[in-house]
DNA sequence: TTGTATTTAATTATATACAATTTGAAAGAG
DNA sequence: CTCTTTCAAATTGTATATAATTAAATACAA
């Protein structure tokens, strides 16, 4: 933790946004971890600016979902717990739906090019077994397909969802036995959008959720129990 | 405006929620049109408290959708567009319908029950033709429907949704050719629930969506003109 | 030893002060 | 008369100072 996250100054943004971005990032990679405070201060002289703009990044974190705050005793990264991701993939296997459904109807010419190259990367980067490459051709395959929807609120939504998911979503892709799964899925999700076909395209996309949710549960379950077990030794 | 929106002191809440809550009820009813700039010295005045809370409540209205902020220019009231509002009954009519299949397997019995005295209370309410105690009604009794998933972040973000409705839902509400046709929605949902029938919930849960959005998306327009020809008179 | 006051330190909540930027109006040039 | 430039006022962005509250440590009594 000692050079962990640092801001990224060059960005030409008020320094409350640059605070905010610093910190999702670091909540969801993972650096500063579930349970841990948030202190102002802290914060502060870390990223060297004064506690104002932290203290505002920290209440759009709250409302985001990632922090949560406890009254006169500050904010501290929010807890994941099984209860709490199955509320999240629950809304994100519907909404995931009305992606591909709305993309069916509404994808562009050049959107579906994007998508065949989308596809091709993807299977590109299993190929080559780099977690990060597959991570980074996963996010941008679906991202293609959100923006399809051309529905801003959606795309706003779709994001903070996943926002939650990637803080397991290493775990997920790190197994390499479902990489075969997921490129298919992929081509039936892309294919069934060229020929507008929703049941399929949807099916196939509440399908992909309930594969990932399988994964990220069992990893919830094994960070718990690793978590009790630790307490146990003490 | 002169003696509009005041805070509710008796709160016992940290400032910034006070202030929060309190502009939220502006924006929503309508008090704070949309385009009016919030200057935090102004509101700070009005308000009696400093710039600090009133800049952590905007925050959190910003991340809400209510306000937009423009660098260095500060927060308004956001616009609403009939492409916005389009964009938000699409995902809302989505999350309804998720809501009613979800409660259609999990609602508890003491939950019908109260469904169902909701259901009764609304056609009392309409038969009263007092629109705020239908439009109270009406909110009671999506709010069972919706906390009966037992979803929390499916709680949330419906009520987001809802919140962007609800600055036009009084006109809706006011077209009293309406009234039979949404007791008659509503009970078919209630009965459908007690059935744990999930096609035909959904479905009128849908239609229930379909049939405000022609209202809503009928009266932005109106507004819209009547925008345009004050602007034509002057 | 344990439980309870009391004090102290740490931290958040709020207010204020200062700096940077933008906007609009007035002044001046073409 | 119109366009540009400059300047002042208003407003946001950031930093710091003060107040209020909480958590922890210590002292003291049962």
């Amino acid at each position: 933790m000692q050079d962990g996250f640092q801001m990224n100054m060059n960005e030409f943004l008020p320094l409350r946004d640059v605070v905010f971005n610093t910190l999702r990032q670091a909540i969801l990679t993972g650096e500063l971890k579930p349970g841990e405070r948030l202190m102002e201060i802290h914060l502060a002289n870390r990223l060297g600016v004064s506690r104002t703009p932290i203290r505002e990044a920290i209440r759009k974190l709250e409302l985001e979902g990632l922090v949560t705050m406890i009254p006169r005793r500050g904010a501290e990264v929010a807890q994941i717990t099984e209860k709490s991701m199955n509320d999240v993939l629950e809304v994100r296997r519907a909404m995931d739906a009305l992606c591909v459904e709305l993309a069916c109807d509404r994808i562009t010419e050049e959107e579906i090019q994007a998508l065949k190259q989308a596809c091709d990367a993807f299977e590109e980067a299993v190929k080559s077994k780099d977690v990060k490459r597959i991570a980074q051709a996963d996010v941008k395959l679906h991202d293609i397909i959100v923006r399809a929807t051309g529905n801003q609120r959606l795309v706003q939504l779709v994001n903070n969802l996943s926002e939650q998911m990637y803080r397991y979503r290493f775990e997920y892709i790190k197994d390499f036995s479902q990489h075969e799964r997921l490129v298919e899925e992929h081509r039936i999700i892309y294919e069934s959008i060229v020929k507008k076909d929703k049941e399929t395209a949807s099916q196939a996309a509440r399908m992909h959720i309930d594969n990932q949710e399988k994964a990220i549960i069992h990893q919830i379950r094994v960070d718990r129990e690793n978590r009790e077990k630790r307490i146990k030794n003490l």
